[in-house]
DNA sequence: GCTTGGCCTTGACTTAAGTCAACCATAAGT
DNA sequence: ACTTATGGTTGACTTAAGTCAAGGCCAAGC
């Protein structure tokens, strides 16, 4: 059956016995969210967790005035929701796909059950909560300890690292998103943007940004330098 | 033998079948710091993760400057480390102990191979780990929705939560860390704690703050007021 | 007793980034 | 083709919180 080689195919499940996919399959439910849908909102039951078979995904937190904070980004393979599954039984923030996604969902007590008898199962499990759970802490970092250029500039490199260390960067989500991702607000991103393009760090379009000074991003990455 | 009824009573280690607790012990190192020793620096290698037997340890990031944003104070017999155990290989963070510590050392292989061999276990670290994911997207909420007065309100509400809504809470960091761990500096804390006192909310002493208006601060921390 | 050094507080000043508001450009809908 | 959103940019202004500097307080040590 296909979602069998889809199962296959995810990180998550990877190094697992072959004739533990079709149990992991077996208690899988196939979703579709359209663009701008609410998966689940901050405080809801902890159904289950998602995995993204298509699509994309944000899980934001929202102050009481209504401004946004993006904590992840999710894509492709990437599990999400999981830290409701294991404690407590509400979710912690609120998840939302930014274009039209497919996702898998595994409620919360028949994943447990398998993963309590699948020890590499638990062990990949553990590898993704402890990877999320360094991206936060440099977020943190980043918000605490970093001004906004510097947070753009991490963010642009990390952007071009994934992308093999291109230059020419396609932004997958509005100048919008990036400035909640980024914890500040369009306006200032904006100005941000232009200064680095003052200073011949980026060259900025509406939809790429094209590094011109990957050492200067670094240097303002970790406060080595500022921008006029 | 003393160490393995020391681990019987360790969360981490509950509902695990009792023979386990030897094993566990056997991989387990003791280990005693004093007051301000670094236990582990950022981008060190993870040798392994710890457990806190008695004492007091910071979980922190320093920025180029210097400036030091406290993620978690560890204390009791909460774990730390975990994350350079299951994913990457170094310490995301740095650690430090505030007070004379002393930790069990679990070496990371070892430990794998235990976690690998007991489900229970595996499920218990998970929802350490996802509680610990919790907390730190709480933090980012913080730090970027919240000002300080709301910070400092939502950690006050926070201890008296865990001291079974006692009006009288003790501090057991310096208001130095204190500052840190709200993302702020200790001339910002100072003021705003003059602020809230004039405000009739707390009454604060070196050692001592005195809840005097739960309400208040609860309407603080979620941005509902202002302090003048 | 006096001195030293943390820790904390207070004041005067600076600054990064937020708010409010107007405006432009592109894409979509009638 | 015109209108309407939506997203993005720019300018003038405000503000929370940081910096710099001085001083107070208490405990530890000579």
């Amino acid at each position: 059956m296909e979602l069998i080689s889809k199962i296959a195919a995810i990180p998550l499940f990877t190094g697992l016995p072959l004739n533990q996919h079709e149990n992991i399959a077996a208690i899988a439910l196939q979703k579709t969210f359209k663009r701008g849908q609410t998966i689940f909102a901050e405080g809801d039951e902890g159904i289950g967790f998602y995995i993204i078979l298509s699509g994309r995904v944000k899980i934001f937190k929202l102050s009481a005035e209504g401004k946004e904070q993006i904590l992840h980004i999710m894509e492709n393979q990437e599990p999400f929701g999981e830290a409701a599954v294991f404690a407590g039984e509400n979710y912690p923030a609120s998840a939302q796909s930014l274009i039209e996604t497919k996702v898998l969902l595994f409620p919360r007590q028949a994943f447990v059950d398998l993963i309590s008898k699948n020890p590499s199962l638990a062990l990949n499990m553990l590898a993704f909560l402890s990877r999320r759970l360094r991206k936060l802490a440099s977020l943190v970092e980043d918000l605490s300890l970093k001004e906004v250029p510097g947070r753009l500039a991490a963010y642009l490199l990390y952007l071009s690292d994934r992308n093999a260390g291109a230059d020419i960067l396609e932004l997958d989500i509005s100048k919008n998103q990036l400035a909640s991702l980024l914890g500040t607000i369009p306006e200032t991103l904006s100005r941000i943007l232009s200064r680095m393009g003052k200073n011949k760090l980026i060259k900025s379009t509406p939809h790429h940004i094209h590094i011109l000074d990957h050492h200067g991003l670094a240097q303002l990455a970790d406060g080595k330098k500022r921008v006029a």
